[in-house]
RNA sequence: GGUGCCAUAGCUCAGUUGGUAGAGCAAAGGACUGAAAAUCCUUGUGUCCCUAGUUCGAUUCUCGGUGGCACCA
């Protein structure tokens, strides 16, 4: 049976590294599964492979895709699935790795067949979120689709307008599409979690904040000042750095300054490992290792694979 | 050296007309199916600087001390 090996965990925890070593035993090439390293514009900023490690091993969805681009967790799914059993053809083995919680899950257990929606729609929506506020939309939601009004968290204005889109662009209710039900994969999913003692994680994750401003992080953000708007760049590292950027004041109402702007990525990033850590030690079939326990991985890996 | 002001949660501070206290930020936990590095929810006991006094009772008032800041010498 054909096996697909999973490298998840944390931001900064290390997958890169460990997944180049596991590419070259087994012989795979990386499948990334991570939303922000898909975008070309900004590799400093998410941390991508290199170029030179991109020659080394072939990998795909990473750095791929345009600042402007749309891309969503659903269109990954679909592109992702259908790579997978083409390079199926040739390869026993294969090798994904990312920290996007919800492209990893569309990629173990599939999605829901949701209608993607439009531009006009998500604008009118958000424009009457704006005006009307998140109260009436949620009581509207209450009368177009009482199921799912039952369980959503009605203060999150992320849900709320994401349901209300498609029961308008479909004319059918929200729970109607959302079946819950986990794709069979014909293959064996062996799920690799990465983990360190918080204290060794944080303090990577602060060296790493300096690391990209060497490696120029603020002529990426000044690069992409002009698209500061769009979701794509809705990202730890660069929206500090915009909010600096305008003079805007810290959270605790300091003003800031580049320094200020960069503990804050640094501590956004770390709110941001432990929130993907949250999620991810909900699936009880990862198994954990530290990222410098090679030796323990790779066996792992091939006792799952070549078990039959 | 003198005078004045301040000392409360990890930080910035509010407050108690004397009945042992609360915001913002930080921190931690959780949710999550087409924007997910997004978005949202929950969680606040701390010798109220120290000593003595007044009082049934002091973090709150008084004396003294210590530390900080400001001004005057």
């Amino acid at each position: 049976m054909k096996s697909l090996i999973i490298v998840l965990g944390p931001t900064g925890v290390g997958k890169t590294d460990l997944c180049l070593t596991l590419a070259d035993l087994f012989h795979t090439p990386i499948i990334g599964a991570d939303s922000r390293q898909m975008y070309a514009d900004i590799p400093v900023c998410t941390a991508a492979p290199t170029k030179e490690q991109m020659e080394r091993v072939q990998h795909y969805f990473v750095r791929n895709l345009q600042i402007t681009d749309y891309f969503s967790a659903a269109r990954y799914e679909e592109q992702a699935s259908k790579l997978i059993h083409t390079l199926f053809g040739n390869h026993d083995i294969l090798l994904a790795s990312g920290g996007s919680m919800m492209y990893i899950d569309s990629l173990c257990y599939g999605i829901d067949d949701i209608p993607t929606i439009t531009a006009e729609t998500r604008e009118h929506l958000l424009e009457r979120f704006r005006s009307e506020g998140l109260d009436r939309l949620a009581s509207e939601l209450r009368i177009l689709d009482p199921e799912y009004y039952r369980q959503v968290d009605v203060k999150n204005p992320k849900r709320i307008l994401h349901a209300l889109e498609v029961c308008y662009q479909t004319g059918r209710p929200y729970s109607d599409f959302r079946t819950g039900r986990k794709a069979e994969r014909p293959y064996n999913i062996i799920r690799i979690g990465l983990t360190r003692d918080r204290e060794e994680l944080y303090s990577r994750i602060n060296t790493r904040v300096s690391q990209m401003v060497e490696n120029g992080l603020l002529d990426e953000a000044r690069r992409m000042y002009p698209y500061k708007g769009l979701n794509s760049l809705n990202t730890v590292g660069m929206k500090e750095l915009f909010s600096w950027m305008d003079g805007e004041p810290a959270p605790d109402g300091k003003p800031q300054t580049l320094e200020s702007a960069l503990d804050r990525i640094r501590q956004n990033s770390r709110i941001y490992s432990r929130k993907q850590m949250t999620w991810f030690k909900r699936d009880t079939n990862t198994q954990w290792f530290h990222p410098d326990d090679k030796e323990n991985i790779i066996s792992y890996i091939k006792q799952r694979a070549y078990a039959g």
